[in-house]
DNA sequence: CCGACAACCTGTGAGC
DNA sequence: TGCTCACAGGTTGTCG
C-alpha cells in the first residue's frame, strides 16, 4: 500500500504515542525481509528509549540511544499498534512492547525492510548505504518546478518512469506520478528533456498538492483505524486516472487509456495530457 | 550514463 | 467450487 503519504501519515500517528518510551520486550519471528533483520535486533533494542521518528523518502527513522531502526514497508507492509500480548498473525514479522502498547510489523509479501544502524546523527544517517544515494524531498522548499526542469534534461526517456526515480526525486510511486501527470496535464508519454519550464512548474505544484492531499485525507482515517478493533478499512484516494482505464476523464469526458510503462501500469487521459 | 527488465514474495481477483 | 494466470502502490541489480 504505501507511497510516502502513507508512510507520513504513518510517522505523524505514531510519533505522538511512542516517543519518549522504552522498549521492554522485541520479538523478531521472520528476518527474511529485502534484506535479513539482523537476529540481534531484539537485543539491541531492550531497555532503549524511542527519540524521534523521522522519515526520509519512504523509510520510518526510528531514533533510540544507541543508534537507529531503519524501516520500509515495502508494497505490502504495515506498522499497527495495539494492545499487549495480541496473537500475531501469520505476518506479522516483529513485534516492539512499549509501555502500554505494541508495535507490530506486518508485511505479507516481504519487500519492507527492518535494518538497524548505530548512526543517530542526521549527517551519518545520510551516509547510510540504503540513504545515501536519495534524491531531493518533494515536499521541501529546494524542489519546485525550476529544479525538476534542471534535472529531467539529462533524461531523453518517457517522463512517467523518470519522476519515478528515487536518485532524482523520492516519495513519487506509481499512482502519484499518474496523478500527478493528469493535474499538470502531461502526457507520461512525453520525452523528459522536452518538457517545458512552464509545464515543469505545473508539474511540480501537482505533485506537491497531490501528495499534500493524500497526506491531509490519510490522517484521519489513519487515525480512525489505529484506535480500531482493527477491522476497518484502508482510507481511498480518490484517484483521476488511476485504475480508471475506460472511464471517463472527469475533466474532458475522454476515455482514460493505459500501457505498460518500464514494467507498471500507467493511467492517462489522451484528451488533456499532452 | 541511461533505460528496460527481471527478481524478490504472497495475496487476490478474473476467467475458465 | 476450484484451478490457473496476471497483476499488485517498491527497490535493486543486471544487461544492452
Amino acid at each position: 500500500m504505501p507511497e510516502l503519504p502513507e508512510v507520513e501519515v504513518c510517522r505523524r500517528s505514531l510519533a505522538p504515542q511512542l516517543i519518549g518510551q522504552q522498549v521492554s520486550a522485541a520479538t523478531l519471528r521472520v528476518p527474511r525481509l529485502r534484506h535479513p533483520v539482523a537476529p540481534e535486533l531484539p537485543q539491541l533494542l531492550l531497555g532503549q528509549t524511542l527519540r524521534d521518528i523521522g522519515r526520509r523518502s519512504k523509510y520510518l527513522l526510528f531514533g533510540f540511544d544507541s543508534g537507529t531502526l531503519i524501516a520500509h514497508l515495502g508494497m505490502s507492509g504495515n506498522l499497527r499498534l495495539m494492545p499487549p500480548a495480541t496473537p500475531p498473525q501469520k505476518h506479522d514479522h516483529f513485534d516492539a512492547q512499549f509501555a502500554d502498547r505494541l508495535l507490530r510489523y506486518t508485511d505479507p509479501r516481504r519487500f519492507g525492510a527492518l535494518v538497524w544502524t548505530p548512526a543517530t546523527s542526521a549527517e551519518a544517517l545520510a551516509s547510510h548505504p540504503l540513504l545515501a544515494a536519495l534524491g531531493i524531498e518533494p515536499l521541501t522548499p529546494q524542489f519546485d518546478g525550476v529544479w525538476l526542469h534542471r534535472a529531467l534534461q539529462k533524461h531523453r526517456g518517457p517522463i512517467k518512469p523518470v519522476l519515478m526515480n528515487a536518485s532524482l526525486l523520492v516519495g513519487v510511486g506509481n499512482i502519484y506520478a499518474a496523478e500527478s501527470l493528469f493535474a499538470a496535464g502531461i502526457s507520461p508519454l512525453t520525452a523528459a528533456n522536452q518538457v517545458s519550464e512552464e509545464s515543469c512548474i505545473r508539474l511540480a505544484a501537482a505533485i506537491q498538492q497531490t501528495l499534500r492531499a493524500a497526506i491531509d485525507a490519510g490522517g484521519s482515517s489513519f487515525r480512525d483505524y489505529v484506535h480500531s478493533d482493527g477491522s476497518s478499512g484502508h482510507f481511498q484516494l480518490a484517484c483521476a486516472v488511476y485504475g480508471r482505464a475506460g472511464e471517463a476523464c472527469p475533466r474532458c469526458q475522454t476515455p482514460i487509456a493505459s500501457l505498460r510503462q518500464a514494467g507498471r501500469s500507467t493511467f492517462w487521459c489522451p484528451g488533456c495530457q499532452s
